[in-house]
DNA sequence: GTAATTCCTATTAAATCGATAGGATTAATA
DNA sequence: TATTAATCCTATCGATTTAATAGGAATTAC
């Protein structure tokens, strides 16, 4: 399942792909027309900013604003931010690699095989999908 | 996240469609041999049979076996049992969909889109998968 | 009739998730 | 300079889910 933080942060970055003009989006603004509550969607930002995927303005008029092009900031990274591993077991996984307890050769482990092969179709949709993707039509 | 009760049935599964002969195969045995606590594996195992996978012998020299072909067993029925489903957002299941809260119309929602995707390409591969090809090898 | 096995329900401890609280800091502007 | 409006930061809370355990009932082989 995907969470609701990850949910909330990609509805957050279209909206801010999709604004118009180079002002900083606000927080409240988001909030509203995405119906997200505003105090759980402050903290994602924060960590959206702190991955290097949006640029802050603080004090009156400030916000949030991308840093990169949309067609630069793939869904496999903001996902690997916000949700984690892309692979649905950690001995699979690329970037959050750890070995099974429960396995003593994962080479051995039908599960292992399966979960490869999962791995690799999700990662493509998500490495070829980019923010434009998400906020484009 | 695969949940340790979806990658226990699966080893388990995996384990009687290895086995050779036609006599049951015993939960403690099974427990032994793929390191998965017992009582945990008796309830996976009671849920794989309740949903049509297994049959069982009660009393001495009882146990669990399979129903069906291995060849017939596809990895995305035995996901849908034991992990629930497949998407990774409620509102692009096939099989427990479910609208979002947070959506005034899902066909508008960027997410939505990049999830359709992913779940497609997953079931390709939990589709073209059975307990044969875990097994085999 | 005894031992070995599945069957069933309930419970628990720990982790995670979604959300909220309360203020500190910074900047625009009147 | 004072006020207002925004981000920043840390902590916490309640609900849910997960992984596992407990304890015995029912059934069967021998």
């Amino acid at each position: 399942m995907l969470s609701k933080k990850t949910k909330y942060g990609l509805k957050a970055l279209t909206y801010i792909a999709k604004s118009v003009g180079d002002v900083p989006v606000q927080i409240s603004e988001i909030s509203k027309s995405e119906n997200i509550p505003q105090k759980f969607l402050e903290s994602i930002m924060l960590t959206l900013r702190k991955s290097g995927f949006l640029g802050s303005k603080k004090g009156k008029h400030g916000g949030y604003y991308l840093i990169k092009e949309p067609s630069e900031i793939k869904m496999a990274d903001v996902m690997r931010v916000l949700e984690g591993p892309i692979a649905m077991v950690p001995c699979v996984s690329l970037n959050f690699y750890e070995k099974c307890d429960d396995c003593p050769d994962e080479h051995e482990c039908s599960v292992h095989k399966l979960m490869i092969q999962v791995r690799d179709n999700t990662l493509k949709v998500l490495r070829n999908n980019t923010l434009e993707d998400l906020s484009g039509s």
